[in-house]
RNA sequence: GGGCCCAUAGCUUAGUUUGGCUGGAGCACCCGGCUGAUAACCGGGAGGUCGUCGGUUCAAAUCCGACUGGGCCCA
């Protein structure tokens, strides 16, 4: 048990989340809660399914954080929540991988003598390795949706789903196969989409070679330069651009040559002999001698093209152009009509047609080709280069862009519907709609679907011989075109489905599936609809209606979110989502990115389990989660001990008083009077009028700023101010006003804390509530929202902001009058005439001010009398010129008597608190002090003896008889000592 | 090469949309005070070229431009 519990008799953060959970777990509260009220109006949330075949870090606790207040809210709301379910993305590389790195499996032909059924079966048993550990993680950072029933993307029924929604997309026309350059992994062999590419951008080194291309017949060479020598055996073309001047330049050693006249100074220092110059235009139609022999001739081939994409802004004004790799490369040679030459295998490596690198990975040729060109004289330059370079975001092996089959998702088609639509979405962080995520729509290129992979939903699609193509929508569909009757735990993954030949839907002939699975993101895209089986089973799903509420972290703009968007819009023909709350990454203390995390791993289980949920939770909101955040230890360990140590105090502090005397809590909104009350059911009141604006534009930082300024008004200055209240007898109306403002303040506060603090709230709810512990039915997460109350008073907030700004400015003046709080002084003095709202707390106003500046009497003068309060007598404050506040120098005699007695009373009860007494435990005091101090104690005996429950207390001249019950004081050159003794009780007062 | 976000005290940050009063606060540090819920609280002190340079203006942390550095995204 930490330390700070043994003094105050408040649980700690973990102690509170144990018991929570225990409680909740032992009558099934989260259960009841998943799906909120079954009549309730509909609140659609889809989860978005994480990989699951590796354990999530505390990035993960994030995001799923802000889901769960939001979706807390909206169940105090009384919604009723769709889609209130976990889910599992099951397929793609990841898995794979997996078992590919077990099995040391290097290639689809290791794989398929491996045998794919195999394969797929190892990685259906592996998919959701980690999905207990998710799911624990869940459960302690108090995200409450129903694991027991998760959709899973690799279950039939959601296939199903899966495959409907691809043969709408077809029977649209946008589901084609196409052949086209994309982003290709040679290790994964398989084609990539641009948001998988987006993901895996790196800074590296290239080669940076310039080649010299000689013009057939000739003394010219064409200056040309690449950063990837690897394509040069699959030139086919070079290209000019039509306007831009080319120079010849004669060197002085070797053949001239020519490049671009603005690019000139790049290769040359200094002047240089330049024998021509014309615009690039001229040089259309010349033949050269390509630097390897390997495509072979070509009608057409070898020649100098225009085009416009060329710039000289680096390089040489050339571009080598080889149409299988690179879009434009392969726009140009279809345009010119030399066909393509591709000498890579599936997995990049050079085959016979490259003798010279046979064998060799497309990265690993560039050295030996390089070192070939030197030794035939045609390299004219060469260097490296840093730049940005694509690698595979699962397995980061360099990418390659290559022209290839594959199905593609005409997203292009509907870009006006993806922009139309996302512009009505509400987003928060708002930047992103224009920014990020709308620029990424305005260049939507076609989805690149298909993959050349094992482990992942099957593309429905057959081809007859003819090459018709017929896409599958539902297994009836399977069965009644050629599949036969389908056995009951029909699997729909690969090999089951390949065996399958159907009849083509056009001519009747054999078709057989096209070998492809699908992007993982279509299948965690299709979950709104998927996770029902819709269309195929009734259920919630509501084709017209979008998500009202989605929330990630910010790699899903171009993730996720953009799959949603895609197909919401391309099947439904709608918006995706209402409303999106999306956050950045955690970083580590150091400022790098968590999941790259290489050292000390921040474990997310052990630190939920350790600090508890609650302050995990509060570091992410009481932050601006729409910016990076680092977390560290230190801050981990700090998260929450202000807020919500205080309020923890706060509660304690109230559960004391309250059982000490058998008071039940005050469950409705007190009549009150005292203006201490009066204003923190205002205040209150404001926290509930901000937090339920904040929700409903699903932001929940305005929220948690509000809740963390009342618990500190609360117990900094409601409490500080209202103890004397408290220690009234019962049945006193001052202690049952403070005692009724305090527990209804804290029942309305749980609620507000509800969404943000589920833990923390339960208890403060249990605690406080009449009811308590134990009756099952009860949580403060089935309470209901707070409802709007009348206590609003922003005057009387005001005005207790300046009584709070005065004690201030007080306070400054003691310390400056060198006169200890604890000595009375006779007044303080405000010049000028009160604010109106100050005016209008009235006498209630300036009790508070004597009572926190222990002054007699609170005074108000004209400014102008300033100058009659001398700085001998006074110290007075100013502020631009103007005096403020005015206050004595010295107590009087009586006063500073007054004070010593107070200064002994409190060592009293210092000297009570260490003998391990309970404050209503009665003692004997017996006190020696010298005179004046005697004297003193003498006339404040009644009231001393009350303050301490001491009977008798005796005040004598001679020394104590020494013993251990004796304790001795020096107090401002005045020594005393005093003997305590606990009277065994029984006559305590009440 | 292009886009978005960011840069304020040793650390974490408010303030920037809509220019203006002495740039606030928390942690840590020093001095003092208060305390029968509180490792809390209150006062004072020290600590700021508000990333750099330039512009607009009577006035710039705030608006504009360039640059530097960081993060993210795109090509």
């Amino acid at each position: 048990m930490p330390p700070e519990d043994t003094t105050t008799g408040a649980p700690s953060s973990p102690e509170i989340q144990h018991r929570v959970l225990r409680y909740w777990e032992e009558h099934g509260v989260p259960e009841r809660a998943f799906g909120g009220a079954p009549d309730g109006p509909v609140f659609r949330f889809t989860e978005g399914p994480p990989g699951v075949n590796g354990p999530p870090h505390l990035g993960h606790v994030e995001p799923r954080t802000l889901k769960d207040v939001q979706l807390r809210y909206r169940r105090m709301r009384g919604a009723r929540i769709v889609g209130a379910m976990g889910g599992w993305d099951c397929h793609g590389l990841p898995v794979e991988i997996a078992i590919e790195k077990k099995h040391g499996l290097k290639s689809h032909r290791d794989i398929e003598s491996f045998g794919v059924e195999r394969f797929c079966d190892e990685c259906r048993a592996t998919a959701l390795t980690y999905a207990d550990v998710w799911r624990e993680m869940s459960r302690r950072q108090g995200f409450w949706l129903d694991y027991d029933h998760p959709y899973r993307t690799m279950d039939a029924p959601y296939i199903e789903s899966v495959w409907w929604a691809l043969k709408t997309l077809f029977d649209r026309g946008l589901l084609e196969k196409g052949h086209y350059v994309l982003p290709y992994c040679p290790r994964c062999e398989t084609t990539l989409s641009s948001h998988e590419v987006a993901q895996g951008y790196r800074e590296v080194s290239d080669p940076s070679v310039t080649v010299r291309f000689p013009l057939e017949g000739e003394e010219r060479d064409l200056l040309v330069w690449t950063t990837t020598p690897w394509t040069l055996p699959a030139n086919l073309l070079v290209v000019a651009h039509p306007e831009l001047e080319y120079s010849v330049v004669r060197t002085g050693e070797g053949r001239d040559v020519v490049l671009a006249t603005q690019a000139v100074p790049r290769y040359f220092a200094g002047p240089v002999e330049v024998v021509a110059r014309f615009p690039g235009a001229e040089l259309a139609g010349r033949r050269y001698r390509p630097p390897f022999t390997a495509a072979g001739p070509g009608e057409g081939r070898y020649r100098v093209v225009l085009d416009s994409f060329v710039t000289a802004s680096e390089g040489t004004g050339f571009v080598h152009s080889a149409p299988s790799f690179g879009p434009d490369d392969y726009r140009i040679g279809a345009r010119e009509n030399v066909g393509v030459f591709d000498p890579l295998d599936s997995r990049g490596v050079f085959g016979d047609a490259v003798p010279l690198v046979r064998g060799k990975s497309f990265k690993n040729a560039d050295p030996i080709l390089e070192a070939d060109l030197a030794e035939r004289g045609l390299l004219f330059r060469s260097g490296s280069v840093r730049h940005t370079y694509p690698f595979c975001w699962r397995c980061d092996h360099a990418l390659l862009y290559r022209a290839i089959d594959s199905w593609f998702v005409r997203t292009s088609r509907v870009t006006d519907a993806l922009v139309r639509y996302n512009r009505s979405t509400h987003w928060v962080p708002e930047y992103l709609r224009d920014g990020r995520f709308g620029n990424f729509l305005t260049e939507a290129k076609d989805w690149a679907l298909s993959r050349s992979r094992y482990w992942g939903t099957p593309l429905p699609v057959w081809v007859c011989a003819r090459g018709h193509a017929t896409c599958v929508g539902s297994f009836a569909e399977l069965a009644e075109r050629g599949g036969g009757k389908l056995p009951p735990d029909f699997d729909p993954h690969r090999v089951t489905v390949d065996r399958i030949v159907l009849r083509c839907a056009t001519c009747g002939a054999e078709s057989r599936r096209e070998p492809y699975t699908i992007d993982v993101w279509f299948d965690s895209g299709c979950a709104p609809f998927a996770q029902f089986h819709y269309p195929f089973d009734p259920g919630p799903f509501d084709p017209a209606a979008p998500l009202d509420f989605v929330s990630e972290a910010i790699d899903q703009t171009r993730g996720w979110y953009y799959t949603l968007l895609v197909i919401a819009t391309a099947v439904f023909d709608r918006p995706a989502f209402r409303a999106s709350l999306t956050c950045e990454f955690l970083l580590e203390e150091t400022g790098r990115k968590m999941s790259k995390s290489k050292g000390k791993v921040l474990e997310p289980l052990e630190i939920l389990d350790r600090l508890g949920g609650d302050p995990v939770r509060w570091l992410f909101l009481s932050q601006d989660f729409t910016a990076p955040i680092r977390v560290g230890e230190a801050t981990l360990e700090k998260s929450g001990h202000r807020t919500l140590g205080a309020l923890r105090n706060v509660v304690a502090f109230h559960q004391e008083n309250a059982r000490a005397d058998r008071i039940a809590p005050v469950p409705t909104l007190p009549e009150a009077s005292d203006p201490l009350d009066r204003w923190l059911l205002s205040r209150l009141e404001s926290v509930r009028a901000t937090s339920t604006a904040a929700h409903e534009s699903f932001d929940p930082r305005p929220a948690a700023t509000a809740v963390r300024e009342f618990v500190d008004d609360l117990s900094t200055w409601y409490l500080r101010r209202s103890r004397p209240r408290f220690w009234a007898p019962a049945d006193h109306p001052e202690r049952r006003a403070a005692h009724a403002t305090l527990s209804y303040t804290l029942l309305e506060l749980a609620r507000l804390l509800a969404p943000l603090l589920p833990f923390t709230a339960e208890w403060v709810w249990q605690e406080v509530g009449e009811r308590g512990w134990g009756h099952g039915e009860a949580s403060v997460h089935f309470a209901g929202w707070p409802a709007r109350s009348a206590a609003r008073d922003p005057s009387l907030e005001a005005g207790m902001r300046e009584v709070r700004e005065l004690v201030e400015v007080g306070r400054e003046l003691r310390q400056r009058a060198e006169v200890k709080s604890r000595i009375p002084l006779a007044e303080f003095v405000l010049f000028g005439p009160a604010s109106a709202d100050l005016a209008r707390l009235g006498p209630a106003g300036d009790a508070l001010l004597a009572d926190d500046l222990n002054v007699k009497r609170v005074l108000r003068a004209p400014a102008e009398t300033a100058a009659s309060y001398p700085e001998t007598a006074w110290v007075v404050r100013e502020e631009v010129g103007r005096p403020v506040a005015a206050l004595p120098r010295r107590p009087s005699p009586e006063l500073l008597e007054e004070g010593l007695a107070r200064e002994v009373g409190r060592r009293l009860q210092q000297a009570r608190k260490e003998l391990g007494l309970h404050y209503l435990d009665p003692v004997a005091v017996t006190v020696s002090a010298p005179e004046p101090l005697a004297g003193a104690l003498r006339a404040r005996r009644s009231g001393l003896a009350t303050d301490l429950l001491a009977d008798p207390f005796e005040v004598v001249d001679g020394p104590l008889d020494p013993g251990p019950d004796v304790r001795s004081w020096d107090v401002d050159g005045l020594a005393f000592s005093a003997r305590i003794v606990r009277r065994s009780s029984g006559s305590a007062p009440a």
